[in-house]
Parts: structure tokens; sequence; C-alpha cells
RNA sequence: GGCGCCAUCGUCUAACGGUUAGGACAGCGGCUUUUCAAGCCGUCAAUCGGAGUUCGAUUCUCCGUGGCGCUGCCA
């Protein structure tokens, strides 16, 4: 197969948000298209009208394009291609490879009762396949199956040689009627027209690939080669869902980055040479075959660590951009640096606006408040003195001060420094853990800092 | 119940059939230090079980066991 033959695709369907499994599922298939050369569809598997809605469809090409995985041409709605499913299902049951089936659902029911206590496996083999074709009162259509004694096998492109006995599946359903495609069925029209070389998909689908291999078997069209990708689990084992907390790729977007997301879904099931890598790293050391076969735990705290990888690299801008918070500049880092959810950036809020605090949060260890007062005191002339704070110039004067006020204690020198850059810490953020109080300082300015000083001053 | 997939530290994983079974995240300890973060150093921790093949199995085969998925007129 020639390379720019590759296509591929995915193919949601509008009846929730993007699932994160869909989303790592999104991922492979990009970067195998990328790799090879190849084009990567999107369409919409929007047949259940029922349950499909607009809202969703947008949602989930808004969280596609978020974690920039771009598309090849339009976006493909099955409910738009009802015509080409109608003509394949009208073909199939003129040439007797599908029929009416005019059991009741509780005749069903029974039956696949009956078949799981006589430990039989569970299929429906309909025994009234000559009745009058769209005979009325309807009836669902069924590939005719029967007890087939064909062995249905693919070689998998992840997880090897894999074959299913066709009779196991008795004659399956295709659609409601031929204006109403089911999913085993519509897949594989829109697959073969769309010419997918490439179908990769969770693995929850290997059972039904044998079901789809018959279809295109029926309908004599070209079987394309399949590649199932594990799921991703939650920290039970279990199938990822909404008990384990957010299950949708939306769900991310206040506190991580994109690249973020994308590097950790992309390392969930595969080893890339590191841990830290963007797109076109991927792409560049991406190969199918190597993609894992077994399901790995979604686990936050490795993607709570590449999200703050990410935050630090990020520009002020583009740091303001993402939180809306209006911060200078110079404070940015201090932010990132310790940040590994971006809403978790509101707890700054003290390089933006004064700080509440209670005084007694101002004294080191075992000083005495008149300690606390007599340092700030100190402090204050010095600010005063500086042209402007910078680094060096305030830190030069605050260890001096601390020298001094160490001298006093018998102690060493770093109970100078805690009685002198303890209390201005506090003044600055109004908290007891915080970034340096000289960085603080620089980055709140002169007056700012005059002004804190003061009204702690004021308040002892 | 039937069918299928899978199986190395807590988690993600590495290891032409020969390694002290390696790395990362998390945890723990330490250094640094005015607190946090970061950084650096160190540390804990794994081949599901049983046969077989082999001079030698994490690795190959088989059987168990376990987990998961599918078993819809959802996709």
């Amino acid at each position: 197969m020639d390379n720019k033959d590759i296509r591929v695709r995915i193919a949601p369907s509008p009846t929730g948000f993007l699932h994160i499994g869909t989303g790592q599922s999104a991922l492979y298939n990009w970067l195998f298209a990328k790799k090879m050369g190849g084009k990567f569809y999107l369409r919409i598997e929007d047949t259940d009208r029922e349950r499909s809605t607009k809202e969703y469809e947008e949602s989930i090409l808004g969280a596609l394009c978020w974690l920039g995985l771009d598309w090849c041409g339009e976006v493909i709605h099955q409910s738009e291609r009802i015509q080409l499913y109608r003509t394949a299902l009208e073909k199939l049951l003129s040439e007797g490879k599908a029929f009416y089936c005019h059991h009741s659902q509780e005749e069903l029911e029974a039956e696949r009762q009956r078949q799981e206590f006589e430990k039989q496996p569970p299929r429906h083999e309909c025994n009234h396949k000559d009745l009058p074709l769209g005979k009325e009162g309807g009836g669902i259509i069924r590939l005719n199956v029967g007890d087939s004694t064909q062995v249905i096998s693919f070689e998998d492109q992840i997880k090897g040689h894999i074959e299913f006995k066709a009779g196991l599946l008795g004659d399956f359903s295709i659609a409601r009627s031929v204006s109403d495609p089911l999913y085993n069925f519509a897949a594989v029209i829109d697959d073969a027209e769309m010419e997918i070389s490439h179908v990769i998909r969770g693995e929850d689908h290997i059972s039904n690939t044998p079901k789809q291999i018959l279809v295109y078997e029926a309908l004599g069209l070209p079987v394309p080669l399949f590649a199932h990708l594990p799921l991703i689990l939650a920290p039970d084992k279990s199938k990822l869902s909404k008990r384990h907390g957010a299950m949708a790729v939306v769900d991310y977007k206040k506190d991580y980055l994109p690249d973020a997301i994308v590097n950790f879904l992309g390392g969930l099931g595969y080893t890339f040479s590191k841990d830290l890598l963007s797109r076109e790293e991927m792409i560049q050391e991406f190969e199918l075959s190597k993609v894992h076969k077994s399901g790995a735990i979604f686990d936050t705290k490795k993607l709570n660590w590449i999200n703050s990888q990410y935050i630090r690299r990020l520009t002020p801008s583009e740091f303001k951009n993402l939180t809306g918070l209006n911060v200078s500049d110079l404070a940015v880092p201090l932010i990132t640096e310790r940040l590994e959810k971006l809403s978790d950036a509101q707890e700054f809020s003290y390089l933006w606006e004064a700080p509440v605090y209670e005084k007694e949060l101002l004294k080191w260890k075992d000083s005495s408040l008149e300690d606390v007062k007599d340092s700030l005191t100190k402090t204050l002339v010095v600010v005063e003195e500086l042209e402007t704070i910078t680094d060096e110039s305030l830190r030069n004067k605050l260890e001096l001060l601390s020298v001094d006020t160490g001298k006093a204690s018998p102690n060493n020198r770093s109970v100078g420094r805690g009685v002198v850059f303890w209390p201005l810490r506090v003044v600055l953020s109004g908290r007891e853990k915080s970034p340096d109080p000289v960085q603080l300082a620089v980055v709140l300015g002169k007056d700012e800092v005059i002004k804190r000083v003061k009204e702690a001053i004021g308040k002892i």
C-alpha cells in the first residue's frame, strides 16, 4: 500500500461529550496519519436520532480542536448518507444475504435467557427468513449468517492474530429498516466508501469486528486493516466512567493545558523515548505496531506532573490569556513554578491585591510582635532608601539587617534572617507559604511594598 | 453462561532467551534554605501460579487463575 493511501478516521457519536478514551483514540489515529503521510477524517455517527444532539457534536469538534488534532476535509455525518445505506441494504435483501426478522423483542429475550441457562452461545438464528420482504408490520433487518462454519480471522495491527467462529454470531441485526441502519452496518458502508485503510479504535470493538467483516464480505467490499487500542482504565481497573470523575476532555480545560493532555494520553498506551515531548516528536517516533496491548490506568498524579512541566514553559502573555489574570509579567514565573493546575493560580491573589491575614502570623518562631514591629520598621527604612527595588539591592540590605539582628540572638544567623524575612513575607503575601519575599517585593514594586509594610506596622 | 482481549514495582513502563530486572510518576529520607516550590542526592518497591522447551526463561508453549471487554431494534 502506498503511504499516501493511508486513510484513518475517528467516528464518535454525538450522544455525549468527547470521552477521554476517544480523545486518545483520536490522537493515535492522528499520529499514525501524520507519520505515514496519510489522511485523518472525522465522521459523526448520528444514526441514533433519539440520543444525538447538535450541542454534543459541537462540543466534540471543539474538544478535538482544543487538543490540536486537526482532521481533513469536511466533517461527515451519517445522517446525511441514508441513501448510501439504503442502496446497500436493498442489494443485500434482494440477494437473500439479509432478511427481515419478525420476532418480537420478548421472543428474543426469552431465547437469550434460554441460551444462557443452557450454557449455549447467545445468538439469534432466525427461523423464518423466507417471509415476504418488507412485509407490513416492519421487522428488523438481519444479516443471513445462519450456522456458518466459517472461521473469521484478521491480523490486528496491535493485538496480532484474532479469530472467531461465524456460527456463534447468529443472524445479527444490521438495520431497523432500509432507511434506518444500525452501527455495525453503517460503519462498514462508511469506512468502505471513505476508503479507510486502517480502522484504529478501542478494543471494546474487537467483538464487533467479525460482524463487520461479514458485512464487507456480503457486499464484496475490501476489508480494511484493524488495530484495536487498549482501553484507558479507572484506578480500580474498570472502564473509565462518570463515577470516577472527569471523563470528558472538556472537563480538563480549566485546569490542564492541551499539550499536557496530549502528552499524557500519548504516553498512556505507548512508550516514547522521553516523558515530555511535542506532537511533532510523537509523530516522528510513532509506530502503530508498538502501541501497547494492555490497558493503562488513568493516573492523575502523572498527568498533574506533566501539566506542571508545561505550565512552567508558558510565557507571561500566554499565562495571562489562559487564566484571564491581570498580573505583571515579572510575577508570572513565581506562579507557574508552583502550579499543577491552572485554576490554582487564584491562590496567588496577593500578587494583584492586598492580602488579608492575622497579625499573629507575622511572628517568626518564638519572636514577639515587638520584634516583628522592630524588624518591619527597619525594613521599611531600607526600602524607602532604595531608588527602586531590585533583587540584588534589597537582598543585600536585608542580609545586613539580618546579621545585625542575628547578633542580638545567641543562635546562628538564620535566626536573624527569620526575624527579617518571615514578617516581610507575611506582609507581602499574607501566607506562611509563598515565594521568596525579596522576589515578591521586586514584583510588587516599591510603592506597594511600602504601603503593605506601613499597614502592617500600624496593625501591631 | 458464551466469545474475545490482557497479565513486570502503588501507577506508567524497559529489558536479541543470559541484566545486581532499568527508568519515570507517586511515596519516604536528606542536602539547600527565611517558608513553599524548584533543584540535587539517596531510598522503598515488581516478573500472577503450575507444568513444559532450554545449559539458562520476565521473555517461547500449554494449563490454570485473575482482570477487563462484548454478549442491544446503542455506538
